[in-house]
DNA sequence: TTCAAGGGAGACAGACTTGTCTCCCTGCTT
DNA sequence: AAGCAGGGAGACAAGTCTGTCTCCCTTGAA
């Protein structure tokens, strides 16, 4: 018997829906377009997914688990001292958004099209959040930012403000700003 | 004859949709609902706003211009000098962020619930930013601030990240992260 | 070989949505 | 006084959506 975690049809419905989601949006984006895009039943789907919720929770912490591992190891590659890899965080961020399918960071979309702070999914990105902050308040101890926890809360900031410039204005070089603000932050501490 | 610009039904619904689209977010919100809200008819509506596309542009016309003449008159009355204003911004914003019915800042809202770049909503967000942009700029050229274009850009990343982490996390003391943000750039220049 | 589970295709119900339409009433203008 | 524009109430059409259902096929295990 074939675990329900790793179906095939699962994996397929899941990153389908993944990139319909991200595409158009999620309002936008019906259940019979995610079935006909998979090619599966809709049977099938309501027997793994039990409510488009549930669809759309599973889709975000996939997402949210694959976006983390992505950004991590963009950064650890970027290699240099702590304060480099700060700094090169922009960097990365910046070959993101000026990627052509860049349709705007997907948890902060996920949040304001979902607008209900209750939805399961929301804290999916509050969780994710909280993750990118634990991992730049790590490298700002190494780096020896004076306060590491007020630092990383300012980082959350920029790195808001940039993926929200870079989807409003469809400006990347907001990144450049970002980073340029970082900079004087921790020189200055 | 009255004006069709300023009939009295024609101003019931534009606020009624305005306070309902900013609590609900606009896509939850129906014209039945809005006519429901308001106490006019369906016909009378569709009179004033062709579709729901005009209701939701002139709606956010109409908050655009509200939301500018606020901001501007709640740091003008803050006074001191233009460095004091600048800091004073983010006061007066968290203010906002912790008033109850605080549900986001309604301009990013829309963007990403439309999620349609050339949707004429989405450019009244743009226009707005480019509009706080520009009084920001004039702010840091009276503070002395050495290269008021670029400082201008990393103010909307705050003051974007700053609304942003009000929203998802619902931390209002967001603005204060960047407020001493904002007031360390301002000393580095 | 048999049979149960997973899956494809799609009809269907029920509840939404936007936008058009009719019917009737009130109040202003000429 | 008369008539017309603006407006309230709501039926209706045509489309959308989610979620349930039936029917049939394939595959793998006992």
């Amino acid at each position: 018997m074939v675990s329900s975690e790793s179906s095939a049809a699962r994996q397929q419905i899941l990153e389908t829906a993944l990139q319909l989601f991200y595409q158009k949006g999620i309002q936008h984006v019906g259940i019979n377009e995610v079935i006909a895009a998979s090619g599966v039943a809709k049977r099938t789907l309501y027997r793994h997914f039990p409510s488009k919720d549930d669809l759309i929770l599973e889709v975000m912490r996939h997402q949210a688990r694959e976006w983390l591992d992505w950004f991590e190891d963009a950064i650890a590659r970027k290699g240099g001292t702590p304060k480099d890899r700060l700094l090169s965080t922009f960097d990365v961020l910046q070959e993101w958004y000026a990627d052509p399918s860049f349709r705007g960071c997907p948890f902060i979309n996920a949040v304001l099209e979902i607008a209900d702070a209750a939805h399961p999914a929301h804290q999916v990105s509050v969780q994710l959040r909280e993750s990118v902050r634990a991992y730049i308040m790590q490298l700002a101890s190494e780096s020896g930012v004076r306060d590491p926890a007020a630092f990383s809360q300012q980082y959350l900031l920029l790195i808001g403000g940039a993926s929200l410039m870079a989807t409003i204005e469809g400006k990347p070089a907001g990144a450049q700003y970002a980073k340029s603000t970082l900079s004087v932050l921790i020189d200055a501490s």
